[in-house]
DNA sequence: TTGGCCTTGTTATAATATAACATATCAAGT
DNA sequence: ACTTGATATGTTATATTATAACAAGGCCAA
């Protein structure tokens, strides 16, 4: 997207990432869990559970869909991945937060998602609930659009 | 949820709201359209595809699914309902919108649904959207929580 | 070292959605 | 009214996404 990065860099920290967060969680980062992780970090764009399912099935690892649902449940639960809701798609999360709100925009164009972590889209949403009486307890925001680098094009 | 209304008149006012829609844009409110919508609005809370098919096939009519998503497509194309993307469900617009953004207040106790039209929202999207450069074509907002009435009990 | 819990394996199936092509209906111009 | 092109529906089949249910294995703490 409009930010390019060092690709290789960032998978590798999203790892070192979770080991850190599995240990404090006292949860386990098992080999198919850390696989589906990476799977989803160097794919860079959301990606499927089947499109997952398929790579590992191309690398020794069981191709049979409940263990890539169970892997995408736990690194969910753990806020280490997001899903997009409507592609029906995972990518992985870089920012830290304590709650498994999401906020993203996403590219129609290149298909590329950015993670906000904007306070004030979250200070917003709270006030407006609180004006109707609603506790929120999960926050999900898709807003989908053309990027800059695609603008340009 | 925290909004008693009167249900029956509300189901006619949508009926209603969506030929005058229909004949603005040049399009047809059939049947099935018709029906599809009615028991949307009937439901009052998100009601899913196969549940309308369901509906549908003890009322007479074709019980196939791609008559219900057709119907479905329809009626979102011309904003007369919203997806509900983290529920796979479909729900009754009640707000006056050009653009098929959609943003819901849904309550994960009754699971009841307030749509929201805050400007607020809006506007604070637009800006965090442009500070990065993207240009919002559509926005969706899904905050899941607990509504007035069922904090209460 | 064993008992319990967490994780994975396995089979089957549920739930959600669309492709592709045939037929019917509408509505606008003649 | 008749034709025609566009829109809508019927129909069959299948794609895509996700979970249930139960068995087996592995890990670790008492």
């Amino acid at each position: 997207m409009w930010q390019r990065h060092q690709h290789s860099t960032c998978v590798k920290q999203a790892l070192k990432k979770a080991e850190k967060i599995c240990t404090d969680n006292k949860c386990r980062l098992t080999p198919i869990r850390k696989k589906v992780l990476e799977l989803i970090w160097k794919s860079h764009k959301p990606i499927k559970a089947y499109d997952l399912l398929a790579q590992l099935s191309s690398e020794d690892f069981i191709e049979k869909p409940p263990t890539v649902y169970r892997a995408l449940e736990f690194l969910i639960e753990n806020n280490l991945i997001h899903r997009i809701e409507s592609q029906n798609a995972y990518i992985g999360c870089n920012t830290n937060h304590e709650t498994s709100d999401s906020k993203f925009l996403i590219c129609d164009s290149c298909n590329e998602v950015e993670e906000l972590s904007e306070p004030k889209i979250q200070k917003t949403l709270d006030e407006v609930s609180k004006k109707q009486g609603f506790t929120p307890s999960l926050v999900n925001v898709e807003v989908h659009g053309t990027c800059a680098q695609c603008a340009q094009n």
